[in-house]
DNA sequence: TTTAAAGAGGAGTTACATATCTACAAGTAG
DNA sequence: CTACTTGTAGATATGTAACTCCTCTTTAAA
């Protein structure tokens, strides 16, 4: 039901950053800012996503974040594998370490579809089709501040 | 993806109690051992859910915890809502926390759909239904033994 | 060459879920 | 009544995700 906040925080990175003409560098000051999220925090998730070849960073002034070539069209499961586990969308709903269609949890059957539809939407999503999405101004990236709501 | 261990715990032992004849009270220390959870943490669990007015609990010799009547044909929301907050089904996958109709997320019209799928599941499927599954042999409800994997 | 601005990396802190411990209250059986 | 068995409640401990801090290196502008 949920991501961590590492693969939360990731994922509006890397919109935000596919919002800008290809090969801008970003600050993590100022993604931190517009996402609205603790900034030494992200800092660490993206280097994280350095070390994935997913980024490139450049330090000293002018340096920051940028998406690497083709990364605006790389699926989110890509992008999360490198955060979670490689099987975290294996996860049992009771918790059972051991939980197939051989072994199955009671509720098994009935969740193994849901799962499967999640990892299909995050096959399919890419940081380009929703930095695209957040430009038609439809949706958006981050909480809206105290004095909208 | 997840839910808490305390979920977990819940829906696990609500189902074993509902394997025995109604009215059977089942020692705390039996359930834990049974799906192998730390005993404890367990009684917290059933403790909650006896503030909750889901199972009845009794001290002294011959006591224990059983199922309310009916209990075993309330669905699991209704149990998860004693543990998980009021609106857990709500969370947005990117972490808004504002994030529906009018002001979503840019994944939001995918993720909905599936939250509602789990949402149905959970409505459906009750302690009764999902003991009869386990005991029809093709379900299991803790997790193997080491010598088993 | 100096200086400021950025990311990198490691250690430390905090908060919360998870788990445990201890003392107690309530029930049962003899 | 006494002894024993069980759940209850509150305090405490542990583990881990989330977050922060400090120092270092790299880069480029002045």
């Amino acid at each position: 039901m949920i991501l961590s906040r590492a693969s939360q925080y990731a994922i509006q990175a890397v919109i935000l950053m596919a919002m800008q003409p290809q090969g801008t560098f970003v600050l993590n000051r100022d993604l931190a800012e517009q996402l609205n999220v603790p900034a030494p925090y992200l800092a660490k998730v993206l280097q994280a996503l350095v070390r994935g070849n997913l980024l490139y960073s450049s330090r000293g002034r002018n340096g920051g974040f940028c998406l690497r070539e083709g990364v605006e069209k790389v699926d989110l499961m890509q992008i999360l594998l490198h955060l979670e586990g490689p099987q975290f969308t294996d996860a049992c709903l009771l918790g059972l370490k051991e939980c197939t269609d051989e072994t199955a949890c009671p509720i098994h059957k009935q969740w193994k579809p849901i799962k499967h539809k999640l990892a299909r939407v995050l096959r399919t999503e890419t940081p380009g089709k929703l930095a695209r999405a957040v430009k038609t101004g439809k949706y958006r990236l981050a909480d809206l501040p105290m004095s909208m709501l």
